[in-house]
DNA sequence: GTTAGCACTCTTTAGTGTAGAGTGCTAACA
DNA sequence: TGTTAGCACTCTACACTAAAGAGTGCTAAC
């Protein structure tokens, strides 16, 4: 429905107002761009395009900048799958060499790295998500009066609670009940134990309510921590170098959005079902952001969503590169996890 | 050697302030508060004050604001040891009994009345140093290749990693092996356990690297995990609705101010040693804060350091007001606390 | 010692003029 | 019919000016 010479000049347009802010102007595309026709010419074409809603003009005298529906025309159509440089490459693969340790540093090393090659916010959601299985429990001895009840599971998390001894009870009396539960649960899903389900087991500790809720809450425990998503944020500063984001009020009002984890974490989960997810403007549903576009992906291990990424920045960003850094990421997570996964073995 | 009326006017002044955030000239005074005096004297007492260093002038034609120098004076000398009015005292009372379920959730939400009942940014910081003697060690069997190393101290605390097991050892050996490691560390300082007081152990393993280095690895795991700071913070926003915070470049430098974990750690670890500490201004050593002042106590817990509060503002803070309210935090974290401990007896 | 009076200083706000950038329209051209 | 030069028009940004307002410092009188 576009001229290819109207795809041109909106595509000139878009990248020249991402790469200076400016609302861009006919005698400055003629001028940069050898297009071979007069301002006068693209003037026109800008008229038009204006028509069609991917122009705004901030007022008569200014130039034109692109609307939420031209990055989106940009994004879907214009940007041809870019791949970084071999200087980023290097970047990319030198920063988790340095800083890899544990699960938590990939993502934290994750956030670091894909603010400072966005110049904008991340934020990098890591769901822990998995569901072990239980293997056995154990009472530790730790006085006359207390022990550690540890649950294990076969994947070798352990989790753990100090539970009051019921009085008079032998160590080899707790032995014999952990067994006896242990022959019950065992095998058995972590996040399908409920309450109903360690009935038995409350026979087997013949109604000692201490010991039973002990139990129920070292089960919980182990459970919430399963569930426990983790929210990394990279780069909030660099954030406010942007050139639309130097009004204090502007600042405040995104500040407000960074610190609710909880929205934050809504508006990640909120498109975990597609590979890539480019949410521009005001299709943004949120509060406070519909001057911002969001670039997400998510991250799976063997099927299961492991976290998920995302770039928050103006409207006016470099989705070309942020896409490609979120690519190579995404593949390069895999490797790093992989190797971690291998260490532990 | 300030007369009667010099302190009087000095204390109009820095309160008024205070409370407008606009500089107070001698009219103001004159009109709001009934000195008996008339414009013109006020005029040449601020004079004088302003020789002495207590005030400062932005232009010719403004009012005073106090110096540092003023705010030292007035919270040395001027203020009268307030209290908080009842309402205050309710809503921290609830505040409390709604949020509190374990440790982490006494500082988060005391973070979190402190910065609101401050109109600033309040930090917490819990001090996790505790030193716990090593109690024992165990084996946990996983599968065919790997155990679980428990490592127990005598307080109740349990850490443990994953460890290879050695080629064709039996659990018994394992066993065995954890009792005379354990008869050689039993009731050892945590910290004073390193890999030259381990050696004793390695002679056990009988050279089984991996196996000893399982053990430094869950030893320094469970040292760190004593050792280990936690910083809450609360009401970064707030702090931008002060007037003094209304420009975006000021934003932009506290909030990297604000992001260095490790700079605030270490303004908060500088004033450990008196029970509550005042710096104005340019008291202060960390760049960035040098027009803020900060209000820090550190909580004690049967002598040890527990946690430091503080509150984060403009030098034109409410300190009468922050005094109070930390003041009170400190008694009532005490009995909150306690509360605690008692539930876990 | 206190105070009224007054000149002086400085900020803030509104208003004016100008340069510069960019557009839209029209008429001429290929 | 598409393209372009030319020109009037619009709007912003910036500099400059003027006036109002707040507050001071000094002096002389009480």
């Amino acid at each position: 429905m576009l001229s290819d010479r109207q795809r041109q000049i909106l595509q000139i347009i878009i990248e020249d107002y991402i790469a200076t802010a400016e609302p861009v102007g006919s005698r400055t595309i003629a001028r940069k761009y050898n297009l071979g026709i007069s301002p006068a010419t693209i003037r026109n074409e800008m008229s038009d395009l204006e028509l069609l809603g991917f122009l705004d003009q901030p007022h008569t005298s200014a130039g034109r900048i692109p609307s939420s529906k031209a990055y989106r025309y940009y994004v879907d159509s214009l940007i041809k799958p870019g791949s970084l440089t071999p200087n980023d490459i290097a970047l990319i693969d030198n920063w988790y060499k340095e800083r890899v340790r544990n699960i938590d540093d990939i993502f934290q090393s994750t956030a670091k790295i894909l603010s400072r090659m966005s110049k904008n916010v991340s934020l990098v959601l890591a769901n822990k998500e998995t569901t072990s299985k239980f293997s056995y429990m154990r009472f530790l001895p730790l006085n006359e009066h207390q022990a550690i009840l540890c649950l294990i599971t076969e994947d070798g998390q352990i989790d753990n609670c100090v539970v009051e001894i019921p009085l008079g009870m032998q160590q080899d009396e707790l032995d014999y009940l952990a067994r006896n539960i242990t022959n019950k649960l065992h095998g058995m899903n972590l996040d399908t134990i409920d309450s109903e389900v360690l009935h038995d087991a409350h026979q087997e500790i013949q109604g000692d309510k201490m010991l039973f809720s002990s139990l129920l809450k070292a089960v919980t425990q182990m459970q919430q921590g399963q569930k426990k998503e983790k929210m990394f944020l990279g780069g909030t500063k660099q954030l406010f170098n942007q050139p639309e984001f130097q009004d204090a009020n502007r600042i405040k009002e995104l500040l407000g959005v960074l610190e609710e984890e909880q929205v934050l974490k809504d508006m990640l989960n909120a498109g975990t079902n597609s590979g890539l997810r480019v949410t521009i403007g005001s299709e943004n549903t949120f509060t406070g952001i519909q001057d911002c576009s969001m670039i997400q992906a998510t991250y799976r291990l063997n099927g299961q969503v492991v976290g998920t990424l995302a770039v928050l920045g103006p409207t006016r960003m470099e989705y070309k590169k942020v896409i490609s850094v979120m690519d190579y990421l995404q593949k390069y997570m895999h490797v790093v996890f992989n190797k971690m996964s291998e260490a532990n073995k």
